[in-house]
Parts: structure tokens; C-alpha cells; sequence
DNA sequence: TAATATACTACTAATATAGTAGGAATAATA
DNA sequence: TATTATTCCTACTATATTAGTAGTATATTA
């Protein structure tokens, strides 16, 4: 159960932004620089970010990216579903007909049980708990 | 992040070997049939499981599976790490030297919580847990 | 010896991932 | 107004993974 890059840069990315707010935007080429990722892949990580209304644009010179809400507002778990998709672990905990033995099938309980435990840690958290514990050099309690 | 088929299935599969503990040896084609899974695909699952030591099998006419140790003995995280790997969100947990930053990477932080709030679930499981709840129709605890 | 099982190895179609590439649209600035 | 800097959009591609299928060898029982 790998995490993709998209998910792993696009974490990063907007974690600059959330380190970088309150001083206007930051451009793609910067944050691409700053993280060894790849500019032209980035910009679709990022337009994936603003399609969830996480972050907002500026065009043109002078431009780049900013968050859409102030760092606090934004959990991680909705970072991760916009880039991520939803933190599904199999596909019957979404749609009850994809198998019949959805009803008192043990081993959906424990997927249900597993895609819990993850979003208690991407619900519990925001990006400002991310930049406060950068900050201060401490690991997440 | 989807678990794979090779993961739901095997899981299914294992948990028809625990139903069965200390009925003799079950047969793939009948564990297929009832969990509605290809003989062919589920020999090969059959196989990881076994190379695991979690299953033992038995050749020949009458042959088939056999849980290698009592159900309360088989954590849910030892057949998933059989199944799908290490449970690994991201490269850099595994590696540190996977990226320069893991030191002060709060991404990273974040993975390693994420990556332990699943390992709390599996490892906290035994086959027999599953086993029981299914018996009793209730939901796990 | 015949029937029934697992064991092993190789192949394949479909899908997803991780990008690359090129140019269009937009805004600031000289 | 022309230039430059930026996002925006779409298409393409190489690689890896998934989810199987297929065939044959080996072991066991009756």
C-alpha cells in the first residue's frame, strides 16, 4: 500500500505554501526548486490542489500560488483527498453492491477499521501543526 | 491508496483456513469457489501465504491447506505484510537515505503516524478475532 | 495406474504512475 | 505596445504493477 508521489510532492507543496503564508504567492518554479520536483509535474499537483479549493492562483508576472484558507482551516485529510483520491483501502467500503458479502463480511470490518485509523490521523491534523512542529524542530506528539 | 485484490483475497482466503482450523486440509478450488475467486489466481496467493509459514498445504489426492499455527497465534499483520509487502506508505520510512531530508521532513513525520495507526489496527487482530465475530454477528470491537 | 491435489514458471491484457512536451492565456513591467 | 513571467490546458509516453491465464511437473491416495 504505497503512497503515490503525487500525494508525497503535493504534500510538500503546499506545505511550502502554508510555511510561506501571509507573503503573497509563491511561484511554481521556486517551491519545484526548493523540493527537487519536477516543475512541469508539479503544476499538475498543484491545479489538482486548486480544483479542491485548497490553494488559489495568481497568473501572469508577479504570480504563483497561495492557500485558498489560512493554514489552520486546512486539514491534511483534504490534502490528501484531492490529490490522493479518497482514502479508500478496497472498494466495497464505498459502494455496498461491489460484493455481495458486504453484509457480514469480517474482512470489510477490518478494512473499514483500518480506513478509520488512517483518517483519524489526516482529520486530527492541519497544515499549521505541520509548519508549528517544523518550526520548532519537535516531532508530532 | 486501494489495497490490492491479492491482499482482499488472500485475506478471504486465509480466514476460510481458520473457519476450518482442526477440520483437516481444505482445497483450493473449494475456498475459490466459496469466495468466488479464480483457482489459478488463488494457487498463487496460496503460495505467498505459505512462503509466509502461515499456511502449510498438503499434496496429493485429499491434500489441501492448513492454518501453520492455531488462528489466535496469526496476526492480521503478518498475513497483509505476506500479501501486499511491508505496510509502507512511502519509501523514506523504509530508507532513510531514500531522501536528504528525512531528518526534518514533517512530511515524513506525518507518514510515520499514518503508517503506525495501521499497523495498530493489524496487529492488534488475530485470525480467531475475525473468526469469533463473524460467529457472532457482531461487529468488531 | 488413475485420479486428485499442490508447485512452478511463463506469459498477457489492462490499468495506473510518473512524468515530458508544447503551446495558449493572462498579467505586470519596461 | 512589446516583452517577460507566470499559470493553464491538453496530449503524449515509458515503465511498472495488477490481475489474472495457461501449461506442465510433482506428490499422494485409492
Amino acid at each position: 500500500m504505497k503512497l503515490s508521489t503525487r500525494t508525497r510532492y503535493g504534500i510538500r507543496a503546499i506545505l511550502e505554501l502554508a510555511e510561506n503564508h501571509g507573503a503573497g504567492p509563491l511561484q511554481i518554479k521556486v517551491i519545484a526548486k526548493r523540493q527537487d520536483i519536477s516543475v512541469k509535474y508539479l503544476e499538475q499537483l498543484m491545479s489538482m490542489l486548486k480544483a479542491a479549493e485548497l490553494v488559489k492562483s495568481v497568473r501572469g508576472s508577479k504570480g504563483g500560488y497561495l492557500l485558498a484558507k489560512a493554514p489552520n482551516q486546512i486539514k491534511l485529510s483534504e490534502c490528501f483527498k484531492a490529490l490522493e483520491g479518497p482514502v479508500i483501502t478496497t472498494e466495497c467500503l464505498e459502494d455496498k453492491n461491489y460484493c455481495q458479502r458486504t453484509a457480514d463480511c469480517v474482512a470489510r470490518q477490518l478494512w473499514a477499521e483500518v480506513q478509520s485509523a488512517i483518517m483519524n490521523v489526516l482529520d486530527s491534523r492541519t497544515l499549521q501543526d505541520l509548519v508549528d512542529k517544523a518550526k520548532s524542530g519537535k516531532k508530532l506528539s
